[in-house]
DNA sequence: CCAGTTAAGCAACGCTGTTGTCTAAGTGCA
DNA sequence: TGCACTTAGACAACAGCGTTGCTTAACTGG
């Protein structure tokens, strides 16, 4: 299932409605107004009955409703049709070293019950905080609204760790967390609810998605990247892609808490300690230059805590970094934002590793 | 059409069939022996019936042949089914500064035919070295076997440029063929033949594919990279993905083609021009370290003239740099080696960008 | 008030892979 | 040599997908 590639697959008339279905809940769900059948025909390229049967299908489950009519446009007009948000919600859990966060958001997105937990991964032992941890998720799912069902519950946490296996590996140097199975050991808590584990930059590239290729910074105690290539997020071989605050930048330079010299991570820290952000910034901005030659990505996101304090400083120097290696701006442009999550990104894109299958992004068979 | 995500288009019926009929193709392919029927069953996922309609299908073109009959498992033996060599062909025209390779390829990517020319983009016009390739395409044209169908020609050149659209962008930093239309340009030489415009090091990755990630690193005039992530070409927004050598590995460091300095390439290139083809193979395996710590792929694949010229010292670098940077061989193993498709792996590939949507590597629809 | 336009449903259809059954062609042991 | 067994593959009937052709619903505009 997971790490397998889909591309080897072959595909029935299952998947083949898997795939629209998905795809028509995806398009309802960025369309935060509503949609109605013609427009749905027109976004999927399917025929305006094709759509009738789906949505016909989908309005017998209570993932979506009729809401009203919309503006006629010179005939009948369209039929609204809205994803019902109360229909699912998802936990999202984000693990820092001294601090958690654990979340509850619907079926769109929206956050409706958050908690800040004053400890992490450097306070306590393994059990004992995923006892913490689930005690917190046991008050969130009590706030799901009668009717509304808990798919399950995401978590982002330092890397490096094994997405597919749910295993940490040794996070930001914490040797008692070495080799942690914490997605069955937060499954067992939690009687088996589904339970799925990403690094914390992953999570938080989910909870900025947009078409294209995006690629999301994160700059808190350690300096990550959440690739999402063609939409989806891009793990790599063994789920531990976006290790961009490793990449050296100056040869023979100062050690790195990963065993090598020069990585960018290692010299913004030591910035950012020594109070020069401007300097952090800069190298952030060089670091983001040559990931963009090398992905030509659509957009930059930058979020973790370092950026929010204060983002100024970081959206300039990327930006000027990127207009100065790519000024043909006619035929190169990639944007640069801010996280449209906030500093809450990590959770609510943890929760979204549970949402997303629904909405076709990481379902095999058909892509 | 090109550069519009597949992820957001619905599927119908045609595209199912599609995808499951390149799927075959593919694994036939993949199987210089030949494949049962059987066999392709277990490695699809399909039904053993689904694949008999399928096959049958496909023998009713040129596309396919049985070959006889397999060893005995204990019952009744299996069909061999292969796919024919001499049902399609495709052109492949690598272009470089002072040399162009003109070859021809059946359907198992296999070369029948090659010319080397002496004359690359520093030495002609864009018009005349656009006659010159033609010429030479018509005379490969000409050695294809009766019945077989030559599908059209590919490209592959010194970026930037733009594959969607055909159109150079200043290659190898020769302002005569700025903005130059080859991909038109050569249709038109060509009675309208299918033509492909792609770097040159997005053709040699084609060359080397293999399933899971692998990145290609070409080392020549130039320093650049092909990716193929999940087993398919990743072009990036502008289709200019890959630009591996401008990543920068000294800050202010010496001044680059490319307008930054301290890049990647600009380093490598002074170092072999010194004659240190030591620092340049250590200056690429650090870059490629950088490149698999964002990317964690599963394989990294050298090619390109230099590289060529002497593999050892680049293989051993990379191979060294990898195991320092990623000590825990039993988690994270990125295996290194020499293209297969050796020298003339652009031309070859630059053929596959052609034959691939045979077998379904870049369908729209369906993934 | 009625023609025109747009949205959506109903019914019949073609085509996909699936299921169930049968035949072909081997192996292996008595 | 003969017969039970195993495996490969085909034939026919089938369920389910999106498509086509047509009808009905509901609004706009002169």
């Amino acid at each position: 299932m997971a790490g397998m590639s889909a591309a080897h697959v072959g595909t029935n008339l299952t998947g083949l409605r898997d795939h629209n279905t998905a795809l028509v809940l995806r398009l309802l769900r960025a369309a935060p107004d509503g949609s109605s059948r013609v427009q749905l025909a027109e976004a999927t390229g399917l025929t305006p009955q094709a759509i009738s049967k789906i949505v016909a299908r989908l309005l017998a489950t209570t993932l979506v409703e009729e809401g009203g009519r919309g503006a006629s446009t010179g005939g009948k007009p369209r039929t609204v049709l809205r994803l019902r948000a109360d229909a699912g919600f998802a936990v999202g859990v984000e693990l820092d070293r001294r601090e958690a966060t654990v979340l509850l958001v619907d079926l769109t997105g929206a956050v409706r019950h958050q908690v800040v937990i004053g400890r992490g991964l450097a306070d306590e032992l393994p059990r004992d905080l995923v006892e913490l941890i689930a005690n917190r998720i046991r008050e969130a799912a009590r706030t799901v609204p009668v009717g509304g069902d808990l798919l399950g519950v995401g978590v982002g946490c330092r890397g490096p760790l094994d997405h597919a296996n749910g295993v940490l590996h040794r996070p930001a140097g914490l040797p008692a967390w070495d080799n942690f199975p914490l997605r069955s050991a937060l499954a067992a808590e939690l009687d088996g609810l589904p339970v799925r584990l990403d690094k914390d930059t992953n999570a938080a590239a989910l909870a900025c998605a947009a078409p294209g290729h995006t690629a999301y910074l994160h700059l808190a105690d350690g300096l990550g990247a959440g690739l999402l290539l063609d939409g989806s997020l891009y793990r790599g071989a063994r789920t531990n892609a976006g290790e961009f605050g490793h990449q050296i930048l100056q040869l023979d330079g100062p050690p790195c808490s990963c065993g090598a010299r020069g990585c960018l991570e290692a010299l913004c820290l030591a910035a950012l300690a020594a109070g020069d952000s401007a300097t952090a910034a800069r190298l952030l901005a060089v670091g983001a230059g040559n990931l963009v030659q090398l992905l030509d990505v659509d957009r930059i996101v930058l979020g973790g805590r370092t950026v929010h304090a204060d983002p100024g400083p970081y959206l300039r120097a990327v930006t000027a970094e990127l207009a100065d290696r790519f000024p043909d701006r006619s035929w190169q442009h990639t944007s640069v934002q801010l996280t449209p999550a906030g500093p809450a990104g990590v959770a609510i894109g943890a929760a979204e590793l549970v949402l997303a299958p629904l909405f076709g992004r990481a379902v095999t068979g058909v892509a």
